[in-house]
RNA sequence: GCGGAUGUGGCGGAAUUGGUAGACGCGCUAGACUUAGGAUCUAGUAUCGAGAGAUGUGGGGGUUCGAGUCCCCCCAUCCGCACCA
């Protein structure tokens, strides 16, 4: 009998070792690899690459990776050359915070680190291509970054052409033409000649074409966040905080590299017209690039030279401007403030400046500005306004200066009030009541409307109105229409170790960028990893940090978001040497079919990507100008925390001590809370005088001679009970309450016995009053199963808990409270992937993170439902393998019902993977397994394409089944079965009737049958149906072919 | 304040085009088997009601033979933006 032993052990589903048998066969024939040439279509599945953190990761992480790995397997067996590779995001600022700290190199973390991440990752079984691997912080990566910044570095942006140029087309330009008719995206306040220019110095050019390259080195108020030593991008920092750390960052005056990332803000608009992202993030980058369509106007300023600009969305509302303000920081504030209001401006200044961003950004309330003494000419009626100046207005947005129109701005309205300066109406609506705008309560919005009191638009409608105006003020030379944008560029500098270092040296104080052929620069070695002493980044304490002939080198490293920018090009080609990638890999691959990530990129990662995806397009590097043709944002899993309730003796021992009262009917007897003078009291007794108070033992000892002094002076009788009296005995206690009720003296303390103490009380969460006395304590999930607490397991938990005592629910449990909260350590709610892929195994795993619930929403991981899919998988098993360990499958041909099953099955998940619904397609597994198991069908025309079906899901299970079956190449190739409508045709259909609309019986008719006439007669045979036509006529009889039959009746 | 998304049993969720609301799974209840398991199987499980039946997709209205789905108004939650001129 021994073989037979053998056999059953051979037979039982074991998912360890599957899991890893067929890791190590797809590992070591390199299934995954995908070639660059193939006569396949091309499909690119790409996942956001991670930043290798030291924790590992949880089961939120893989959750974007299975999907895409189903989707990429899927797409292999539908016959296409599938690259889905992965790799890691290796630069960042935990790797060096820690190297701080320890003085252990961040290289060395972050491989430890990436180490854990890959065995994680191996034990999941994905399907990437790990020769195409790549890291950002290797140097033969991080080259391409750095060459990347030299060519932004070597190209302008040409309006006129709308894209970016050589830096030499430029100066050609400059030397015949000067700057005069160049449409570039520019900061330059210069206007000059050809003659100018020739005449100009290496130095003086190099300062102007700075205000003209797609990276540049320039002064402008940047992110400092003193806690990192470092400048931060804007999508870097939230509510004046810095997103990694949480410290705050002040606005700082630096010289910075930047990315003119504004030039495209545009195309960056333009282009999400063409993708398939979703509304929201879609939203969330117009929003980020904040486009704005109006006009510049200028406002001479009264006795001055000099005009003021201003920027408005509405420059029909011109004639109803009636002050102009200024931002603090605006340059001409200082000479057209006259001598009577300096002291005044300056003061307002100086506080202003003193105010952090964050407060300003917080205190949008306040109204406050100051007066310049100066005024501005309204250009469109020569009206003179008063010029003030406020930080409601930002020097960073627009010009700096606005026109204010009280009557139709709500900000301009509370200023005019709050400085009784004139509001007048210059749109309403065609049924509007004029009032005296001075009488509002609040500004009208008035983006659709009819002009009035302004002259020649007087009577147009609004839009019409600022076409005019806009006309108007171009004609006179008085303004120009003009779109304005809220993207600002992106700084690009961080003064930081752990960073690709900037390829630029310095010569005569002008930056130039090394040779290509001088790339990667690599990071050198560095003592310590701080700044140094005299305040310079780390790279500052690097040896010889020059250049061969001894310039120096730049001493800042860029940002996270460089390397990140077009690595999923580089994946493509990742070995290649000579150049990005070559010509052949990016016209096969082209773009990114599908990349799956998180939202929380929607500002940082994902603009700055189609930014470098856009330039690099310009410079014909590339063939797609989007990068990411569809984009799957997976939601996060939220932790699922669970509560034990913790009770406060004190609040407990009132609670029962009330119940008791209560329970006596005695509950009108007593006050609760009496206050005397100073004091409170917990229950008053009137008819007894009798007061008393519960408190600990040690409190009452405390507090001794103070109550025998109050009882003294009062004459109540004071009855003070240690919480724990009451708690073990409250019928002693309640006892003595009664006698002390009836106890004739006056002025006396009724003391306690004390004879209980008491233990670390939990109570359960369903028993009564525990609201009351209770405060909720986070607890281990490990220790909580189905909301039932293992009470042994927390005794053992915290040495503190060893004598814990519980009050259980009537049945004797111990049931927890729970939370949907972030999954986070600190809540004791993680839940590790090592551990559950040990105990179910990587398929098992794999198909509960995708039957949680749609892949883009946020959902709870719930402890106990990953039993149900291991169920299915053993289930799905044993269609193959009898408990005794029999090899089932037969070779007999299946029947009608057993294909329609197998058909419906193909069809309903090749439709749900198709549309990213992994969930139901899961679900449709399960109901084809259950039918299939009470048919006791075991035939392999039906388990063969089964196995296909499920091998994008559950891959290791798939794999051993399908050599089980017989097959000796992989299942990875094995193409996805084709369903047939044959097999899914009726011959009849169960009709629900309705009566009214309302569901009343079921009818089974002729699937071929549409004669209405005939299924009327049909229907009104049924008993049912003639209870409830009984004493009503049919009024209308509707008829839906295999989908319903509703009578209406009167 | 503006913009976006979401709202369905005790829980996660399903219903793809306006056509049987609650598929599938968890949990729960009862039972079977037993090598007593964190195993397997069977039946039940939206609410009220003994039943017939009534009610039911955040609330209110509307369109329709028929609405979770379409339209209008309101509420709640989450996310993003926020003196943006």
């Amino acid at each position: 009998m021994q073989p037979e032993k053998k056999q059953y052990i051979d037979m039982e589903f074991k998912h360890q070792e599957i899991d890893k048998k067929w890791q190590k066969y797809w590992a070591e024939h390199k299934i995954f690899k995908a070639e660059n040439k193939s006569g396949k279509p091309k499909y690119y599945v790409l996942d956001m690459f991670p930043y290798p953190s030291g924790a590992g990761l949880h089961v939120g992480h893989p959750l974007g990776y299975i999907a895409s790995d189903i989707y990429a397997r899927y797409k292999r067996q539908q016959g296409y050359n599938v690259l889905h590779p992965m790799g890691y995001d290796a630069f960042g600022l935990p790797a060096e915070q820690y190297a701080i700290a320890t003085g252990t190199h961040p290289a060395v973390t972050t491989e430890k680190n990436i180490r854990r991440y890959r065995e994680q990752l191996d034990s999941i079984g994905f399907s990437f291509d790990w020769d195409r691997e790549i890291r950002t912080s290797d140097p033969s990566y991080y080259k391409w970054t750095q060459w990347t910044f030299i060519q932004l570095f070597k190209h302008w942006y040409d309006h006129k052409e709308g894209k970016a140029r050589p830096i030499n087309e430029l100066t050609d330009i400059f030397a015949n033409e000067g700057n005069g008719n160049v449409e570039a995206a520019n900061d330059c306040e210069r206007n000059f000649s050809a003659g100018a220019w020739n005449a100009m110095s290496e130095k003086e050019q190099q300062e102007i074409l700075m205000h003209y390259r797609l990276a540049y080195n320039g002064y402008g108020m940047v992110n400092w966040c003193p806690a990192l030593g470092t400048v931060l991008a804007n999508d870097e920092v939230v509510d004046g905080k810095s997103v990694r750390g949480n410290h705050p960052v002040e606005k700082k005056r630096m010289r910075q590299w930047f990315l003119r990332i504004s030039a495209y803000a545009q195309r960056l608009l333009d282009g999400l017209e063409d993708i398939d992202w979703s509304p929201s993030i879609k939203e969330v980058q117009r929003n980020w690039i904040g486009r704005s369509q109006g006009a510049i106007v200028y406002f001479k300023v009264d006795g001055h030279e000099d005009s003021l600009e201003v920027f408005t969305t509405r420059p029909d509302t011109l004639w109803g401007a009636t002050f102009m303000v200024l931002a603090p920081e605006h340059e001409l504030v200082e000479s057209i403030t006259t001598e009577k209001q300096r002291a005044a401006v300056e003061a307002y200044i100086k506080t202003a400046k003193n105010r952090s961003e964050r407060e300003r950004m917080a205190d949008t309330k306040t109204v406050s500005g100051v007066f310049t003494g100066a005024y501005g000419i309204n250009p469109v009626n020569g009206d003179k306004i008063p010029i003030w100046i406020a930080d409601y207005v930002l020097s960073g947005y627009g010009t700096g200066a606005i026109m204010a129109v009280p009557a139709h701005d709500s900000r301009d309205f509370a200023f005019a009030k709050h400085f009784q300066l004139p509001i007048i109406q210059v749109v309403t609506s065609e049924d509007e009541e004029l009032k005296d705008p001075q009488t509002w309560e609040e500004s009208y919005d008035s983006k659709e409307g009819i002009m009035i009191h302004s002259g020649f638009i007087t009577g147009l409608p609004v839009k019409e109105a600022i076409r005019r105006t806009i006309e108007f003020l171009t004609e006179k030379g008085y303004g120009y229409g003009k779109v304005n944008y809220r993207l600002r560029d992106a700084i690009f500098s961080r003064q930081r170790y752990w960073g690709e270092p900037i390829p630029m040296y310095y010569k005569d104080g002008v930056a130039y960028p090394l040779d290509e052929s001088q790339l990667p620069l690599e990071l050198p070695p560095i003592d310590e990893f701080k700044p140094t002493e005299t305040g310079e980044p780390p790279l500052g304490r690097a040896k010889n940090w020059k250049t061969k002939e001894g310039y120096p080198l730049d001493l800042n490293t860029m940002p996270g978001f460089a390397g990140s920018s077009a690595y999923y090009y580089r994946y493509m080609d990742p070995h290649n040497d000579k150049a990005y990638f070559s010509e052949e890999a990016i016209r096969y691959w082209q773009d990114v079919d599908l990349y799956l990530g998180g939202d929380e990129h929607a500002t940082g990662h994902l603009i700055y990507s189609r930014f470098w995806a856009k330039f690099l397009y310009d410079i014909g590097l590339t063939v797609k100008e989007e990068p990411f043709k569809k984009l799957i944002n997976q939601g996060k899993i939220q932790g699922r925390s669970s509560f034990v309730y913790r009770v406060n003796n004190e609040k407990y021992a009132e609670y029962l001590l009330w119940e008791r009262i209560r329970k006596e009917g005695m509950e009108k007897e007593f006050v609760r809370n009496f206050h005397e003078g100073h004091r409170k009291f917990d229950f008053y007794h009137p008819g007894g005088d009798l007061i008393i108070e519960i408190k600990s033992r040690e409190k009452l000892e405390k507090l001794s001679s103070p109550y025998e002094e109050y009882v003294q002076n009062s004459k109540h009788k004071l009855m003070l009970i240690p919480v724990a009296e009451i708690i073990k005995d409250i019928d002693g206690v309640f006892a003595k309450i009664k006698e002390a009720i009836q106890d004739d003296r006056k002025g006396v303390l009724i003391k306690y016995d004390k004879k209980h103490r008491l233990p670390l009380l939990f109570v359960s969460k369903d028993v009564e009053g525990r609201k009351v006395f209770s405060s909720p304590i986070h607890v281990d999930i490990n220790l909580v199963e189905n909301d039932i607490l293992n009470i042994e397991g927390f005794k053992a938990w915290r040495e503190e808990y060893a004598n814990a005592q519980f009050l259980l629910s009537p049945d004797g449990k111990y049931r927890c409270g729970y939370e949907i909260e972030k999954m986070s350590k600190s809540m004791y709610n993680v839940q590790n992937p090592d551990d559950l892929i040990a105990r179910y195994g990587a398929d098992t795993f794999r198909l509960y993170e995708m039957f949680l619930g749609p892949i883009e929403s946020h959902k709870p991981w719930d402890t106990q439902g990953i039993e149900g899919v291991y169920r299915f998988i053993k289930r799905f098993w044993r269609l193959f393998y009898a408990p005794g360990g029999d090899f089932l499958v037969e070779d007999t041909p299946a029947n009608e019902a057993e294909l329609k099953v197998m058909h419906y099955t193909i069809k309903k998940t090749q439709e749900d993977i198709e549309r990213f619904s992994f969930n139901t397609a899961i679900s449709q597994f399960m109901i084809a397994v259950n039918e299939f198991t009470a048919m006791h069908s075991h035939k392999r025309e039906l388990l063969d394409p089964f196995v296909r079906i499920m091998a994008s899901f559950a891959p290791h299970i798939a794999e051993e089944l399908w050599h089980r079956l017989g097959h000796a190449e992989s299942v990875v190739y094995a193409p996805f079965p084709e369903y047939d409508e044959k097999y899914l045709k009726e011959d009849s259909f169960e009709y629900p009737v309705s009566i009214n609309g309302k569901m009343r019986f079921k009818l089974s008719l002729p699937a071929g049958l549409t004669d209405k006439t005939k299924i009327q007669e049909e229907v009104e045979k049924h008993p049912t149906a003639q209870k409830w036509i009984a004493g009503k006529t049919i009024v209308r009889f509707i008829f839906v072919h295999k989908r319903i039959i509703n009578v209406v009746v009167k």
